[in-house]
RNA sequence: GGGGCCGUAGCUCAAUUGGUUAGAGCAUCGGACUGUCGAUCCGAAGGUUGAGGGUUCGAGCCCCUUCGGCCUCGCCA
C-alpha cells in the first residue's frame, strides 16, 4: 500500500475519497465491536475507524494494535456524525473508515507516554530520543530549525553570497576557548583542532576574492555547558568584502527580520536601533540589554556620598559606585525575599550586599518617603533626590549595590531581568532588537598585565581611534557589533583589520610576540599581505535563534541529538573508550589517574 | 574547580519523629463493551527506594562515599 495522503491534511473536502495513510498508532479505543485509532504521522493526527461490518479481517487485526505500532491503512474519508466531531483535532470533522489494514511493524511499550513527555525526566527523553522526537512540539522545533536554515540560504543566495565549506580539522590555537583535539595518524604526536569558528578561513576567503561568503557551520568549544550553551553548536557565519559596519548590519538585520516575519509573523522594525556599549553598561549593566521593560539602572553615587551611611560613602570614596534600579510594584516583596533570596542571588555574582528602600507614603501625610532599616542614614532631602532620580511611586522597591562599577553591574543586570520577569513586565511575544556598537577594543587584564581582545584579535578599531593604539589603547572603540534581542545575544561580528601593520600593533598590545603570532597565525598574516580587501562579517548562533523562535530556554530542545551537561550523548553513550589498537595506530597512550590505578587489581 | 536542587514501579509522584507487607494516577497485561476521542468498567501483574558502606532493635528517611541528571559561579578570545 502506497501512502496517498498525510494524516493531518485531510478535511471535509476529502469526504468520499479513498485514501491510504501510514503512521504510528498514537492511541486506541477498543469498544469491542468498534475500534478507533488515532493515527499519527509528521503532519498530525486523524481518527481511523475499524468496523467489523465494514471489514471483518481488518477489524480483528486492529484489535491487536498497540501504541506506537506502525501501520498502513486504506479506507474512505467520511464526515463524522452530528455531535461526534472532535474540535481538538485539525482533522476532527472527519474520520477514515478502514477497508484494509497492514501491520508494518510492532513496537515495544515506550518507556514514557509521548503525550505527557513534557513532564518526563530529560535523562530518559535523551536516552530514547527517537521517541521524544516523535512528539509534536519537538517535531515543530526541528521544522523551525529547518525553516531558518532554508530562509537563510535563500536570502544569502539572493544577495549574492556563496556558501563555502571550511575545514573541520584545523589548527589548534591557545587563544579563546579550549579546543577539541583530534590526533593525527600520519603525523604522530600532532593534533588537529575542531574549529571554534571558521574565523580565519572566512577572512582568507575574502583575500581570495570571494567577496560574499556565508556558511551554516558546526563549531566546537570544549567548555562547560549551560542551559543555552553546548560544546557543539551551529553558527550562521557571514563575511563580506568592501563594506563598513553599516553594510554588514543592514544586510544581516534584514535576514533576521525575514526569519521572524516568516516563522512568527513578527514584523521587526528596520533599521534595528543601535545603542553604544557605554550606554548599555550604564543603563542596563550588561552588553546585551533586555529592552522589553524599562527599569534602568541609575548611578546614585553623587546623591549618597554625603549621607551618613558608611557602607555607601566608603565605597564611593574608594572609587566605587552605588547603583541601583527601581522595581515598580516591588513593594510586595517581603523583607526575607529581599534580604535572603535576592541578596543570595546577587552574591553569586560577587556583590557583597544588596541595599533596599521601599517607597511609601510619608508619615504625617503628603508625599513619599523611603522605608528601610537604612533609611535613617539619609536626610529627607537626600531621600527626595533618590525618589526623583528613579521617578519612584508608592509601593515601588529600590534595590542598590555598592561596589566597584563592574561588580555592581554584574550583580544588578541579572537581578533586573529576574525582577522584570517576576513582576510581569515582560509581554509574551514581544521582541526588542538592538545593535550594541562601539565596544571597547581591549579590556585590561590585571593578572597578566596586558590587554585582552573583547571580541577577537582581528577586530578593527574605529578609524578615528586608530592613533590611540600607540597612546591610549584602553579607550579604543572597535568596529564590533552585537545583535541583541530580549537580553540574548544572537549574533556578533566586526569589521576586521586588513592592514598587516595594524594587526601587528594589536598583537603587541595583546602581548603576543611576533614569533607567537607567526606560529599561530602566520598563514593568516601572510595572506593579509597579498591584497586583503577591507572586509567584515558576523556570526549568528543558530541554536539560540531557534530557541527564541520556538520559545524554549533549553538549547537541547532545538538540537536533534544533544549532549548532557557533562558532554555525554545518552543515546549513543559517547564518549567511550577505544580499542588499544586504535590508540596504537595513533601512537597514543592513555594515562590513568592514580585513583583509577589503585582500584585495579 | 566551586555552590545549589534532584534520583522511590515503565512514567509522574506519595510514604507522619526513623516503625507493620513502600502506596496512588497513568502506562502494561487479561476480560467486558457499537460512537469513542485523556474512552469507560472489572481484574492482574509490576520495587535491589541510583550504587556501596555506616549508625540503629529497626533506614526510602540520618551519616559517609560514589554514580547520574538539571541549574549556576568560574570558564566560554
Amino acid at each position: 500500500m502506497k501512502r496517498t495522503h498525510h494524516c493531518g491534511q485531510l478535511r471535509l473536502e476529502h469526504v468520499d475519497e479513498e485514501v491510504t495513510l501510514c503512521g504510528w498508532v498514537n492511541s486506541y479505543r477498543d469498544h469491542g465491536n468498534l475500534v478507533f485509532i488515532d493515527l499519527r504521522d509528521r503532519s498530525g493526527l486523524i481518527q481511523v475507524v475499524f468496523d467489523p461490518e465494514y471489514n471483518l479481517e481488518s477489524h480483528r487485526l486492529a484489535r491487536s494494535l498497540r501504541c506506537e505500532w506502525v501501520i498502513a491503512c486504506r479506507g474512505k474519508v467520511r464526515p463524522r456524525g452530528q455531535g461526534l466531531e472532535n474540535p481538538k483535532l485539525a482533522t476532527g470533522q472527519i474520520e477514515v473508515i478502514v477497508e484494509q489494514l497492514d501491520l508494518l511493524n510492532t513496537a515495544k511499550t515506550p518507556p514514557f507516554e509521548t503525550d505527557s513527555a513534557d513532564q518526563v525526566n530529560e535523562e530518559i527523553r535523551l536516552s530514547y530520543r527517537y521517541i521524544d522526537l516523535r512528539r509534536k512540539s519537538m517535531q515543530n522545533r526541528l521544522k523551525v530549525r529547518h525553516q531558518v536554515t532554508k530562509i537563510t540560504r535563500d536570502y544569502f543566495d539572493e544577495q549574492g553570497f556563496w556558501e563555502i565549506e571550511t575545514p573541520m580539522l584545523g589548527k589548534s590555537t591557545p587563544e579563546g576557548a579550549r579546543d577539541f583535539l583530534v590526533p593525527s595518524r600520519l603525523y604522530k604526536g600532532n593534533f588537529y583542532a575542531l574549529p571554534q569558528s571558521p574565523q580565519l578561513f572566512k577572512q582568507i576567503l575574502m583575500v581570495s576574492g570571494c567577496e560574499r561568503y556565508f556558511q551554516i557551520v558546526r563549531c566546537f568549544r570544549d567548555e562547560d555547558p549551560r542551559a543555552d550553551r553546548q560544546a557543539e553548536f551551529t553558527q550562521i557565519d557571514v563575511e563580506m568584502s568592501f563594506v563598513d559596519a553599516d553594510d554588514v548590519m543592514t544586510v544581516n538585520e534584514r535576514l533576521i527580520a525575514r526569519i521572524f516575519k516568516k516563522i512568527l509573523g513578527v514584523e521587526v522594525p528596520l533599521p534595528v536601533p543601535r545603542m553604544t556599549y557605554a550606554q548599555a553598561m550604564d543603563e542596563y549593566g550588561i552588553d546585551r540589554p533586555d529592552l522589553r521593560f524599562d527599569m534602568k539602572l541609575k548611578d546614585l553615587s553623587d546623591l549618597v556620598k554625603d549621607s551618613s551611611f558608611k557602607v555607601f560613602t566608603s565605597v564611593v570614596e574608594k572609587g566605587g559606585v552605588v547603583k541601583g534600579f527601581c522595581a515598580p510594584g516591588g513593594g510586595r516583596y517581603s523583607r526575607s525575599d529581599i534580604e535572603k533570596t535576592m541578596t543570595e542571588f546577587v552574591a553569586d555574582f560577587g556583590a557583597r550586599g544588596l541595599a533596599w528602600f521601599k517607597v511609601g507614603a510619608a508619615e504625617g501625610g503628603g508625599g513619599l518617603e523611603l522605608k528601610s532599616s537604612i533609611a535613617k542614614f539619609f536626610t529627607p532631602s537626600q531621600q527626595q533626590q533618590i525618589l526623583s532620580r528613579f521617578n519612584a511611586a508608592e509601593d515601588d522597591l529600590i534595590l542598590m549595590v555598592a561596589d566597584q562599577v563592574e561588580t555592581a553591574n554584574k550583580a544588578l543586570a541579572p537581578l533586573r531581568v529576574r525582577l522584570g520577569k517576576e513582576l510581569g513586565l515582560v509581554r509574551e511575544g514581544d521582541y526588542r532588537f538592538i545593535w550594541v556598537i562601539d565596544f571597547p577594543l581591549f579590556e585590561w587584564n590585571e593578572g597578566d598585565k596586558r590587554f585582552d581582545s573583547l571580541h577577537h584579535p582581528f577586530t578593527s578599531p574605529v578609524p578615528e581611534d586608530l592613533e590611540k593604539l600607540d597612546t591610549d589603547p584602553g579607550h579604543i572603540r572597535s568596529q564590533a557589533y552585537d545583535l541583541v534581542v530580549n537580553g540574548s545575544e544572537i549574533g556578533g561580528g566586526s569589521v576586521r583589520i586588513h592592514n598587516p601593520l595594524t594587526q601587528a600593533k594589536v598583537f603587541d598590545l595583546l602581548k603576543i610576540t611576533r614569533q607567537q603570532a607567526r606560529d599561530r597565525f602566520g598563514f593568516f598574516l601572510k595572506a593579509l599581505e597579498y591584497g586583503a580587501p577591507p572586509h567584515g562579517g558576523i556570526a549568528f548562533g543558530l541554536d539560540r535563534l531557534v530557541m527564541l523562535l520556538t520559545g524554549t530556554d533549553n538549547i537541547r530542545d532545538v538540537i536533534a541529538f544533544p549532549k548532557t551537561q557533562r558532554g555525554q550523548c545518552l543515546l549513543t553513550d559517547a564518549p567511550s573508550e577505544v580499542d588499544a589498537s586504535q590508540l596504537e595506530e595513533l601512537n597514543l597512550r592513555v594515562q590513568k589517574h592514580l585513583h583509577q590505578l589503585e582500584q585495579e587489581p
